[in-house]
DNA sequence: TAACTTTGCTTAACGGTGTTAGATTATTTT
DNA sequence: AAAATAATCTAACACCGTTAAGCAAAGTTA
């Protein structure tokens, strides 16, 4: 009777084998190296066993993504416990949010869709990618008043704009459930909100 | 001769073929469906042909990077012929920034690593997914006024902060070039901006 | 015009990928 | 010990990026 269980909790390892594996070689090679034959050499087995546990593929990276949304939210209640201000308590979240990226950078590929897919481009120095960057940044340092026009502030105006934006863009990409309305509003209400700020 | 050119010209045109095939791919299977002998079929050769043109995908990628950012450029210099003030035109690029990444929705994702990976794990409605979203969410509604206490209202605030911090947070992970003084800077302006703009 | 060289392109192959079916081995049950 | 079940592997399929070898047409030279 008890030998089932056993049994059961056996299973239960090698699922969770291949989840560990499949992230060990993701933060060894990357995400492009992931491949079945290769998890199921770290788990000294051949690859068709990997089919018993998830369906595919896909399964497994779906696996982690939840895996790593139940440990972004352990991290950001471990944040807050300490704190009763509720502004202190948000801003807190955030930045457990923000450390979470950094520190659990694979799964937080997996969960958002951030990858670096041909940063090759970016080692290359072609001139043309540079064009967009350096008109907005001249833009901006157009608009900032001569007193504070120093390299590092309108950098720093730069990258929110840009945060921003992207980041409306990229959520926008990944899901699909946003409003049209709802994200004029946000980014009509950040740019507008920035630019005031970089004015005064 | 002149038929030297006329080779030459057709030699440019497959390049160029092989680059509108390869978007044309995308654009119907998505950038997972893109392979260099579904290009070959599309533009009526075989395989090894591309690699008279580019050296490898990657190169093919790049290149479509490339343009992706001369069309962007293209499109920013459009927004603003029409305006004089410096804060008019800024906010005319960033619209045309966004515009751009949703009529080009392919070059955006190669140009800045946007993916929707698994975008199954939402679809299936895993309960974990929605915890940390949850708890942000439930934050900025107990810190919102009760009298602007409206679920749209609170939505607004939600993305914007999601959309800075997530925007940060990728533009980081894609490239490397900002120091992480500049990152913290950053992050705590545009977090405290938010939360101050709640408040009041 | 005949032989040689270059060009354009294809076929075939290598080692890799995800995935499935069938055979094989080990374990449990009868 | 025999039969049934479970666990695991081998082999294969169809695809991938990439390269080498070969063929056939075109251009060049003698």
């Amino acid at each position: 009777m008890a030998s089932k269980e056993r049994i059961q909790r056996l299973k239960d390892d090698t699922r969770c084998n291949i989840l560990e594996a499949s992230l060990s070689i993701v933060k060894e090679e990357g995400w492009s190296a992931l491949s079945m034959r290769k998890i199921a050499d770290k788990i000294e087995y051949t690859a068709p066993i990997i089919y018993e546990y998830f369906s595919n593929k896909d399964a497994i990276l779906q696996e982690l993504t939840r895996v790593g949304y139940v440990k972004l939210a352990k991290k950001m209640q471990e944040a807050i416990v300490d704190l009763t201000d509720p502004a202190e308590q948000l801003e807190a979240m955030w930045l457990a949010y923000w450390n979470f990226a950094f520190a659990e950078k694979e799964l937080y590929q997996v969960m958002y869709g951030v990858q670096m897919n041909c940063c090759a481009a970016f080692e290359s120095g072609c001139p043309d990618i540079a064009g967009p960057s350096d008109m907005l940044w001249n833009k901006i340092e157009e608009l900032v008043p001569v007193e504070k026009r120093t390299e590092e502030y309108i950098d720093t105006k730069y990258y929110t704009f840009w945060s921003v934006v992207h980041g409306l863009i990229s959520i926008n990409m990944t899901r699909q459930l946003t409003t049209d309305e709802l994200n004029r509003q946000v980014l009509k209400d950040a740019i507008g909100g920035i630019i005031t700020s970089i004015k005064n």
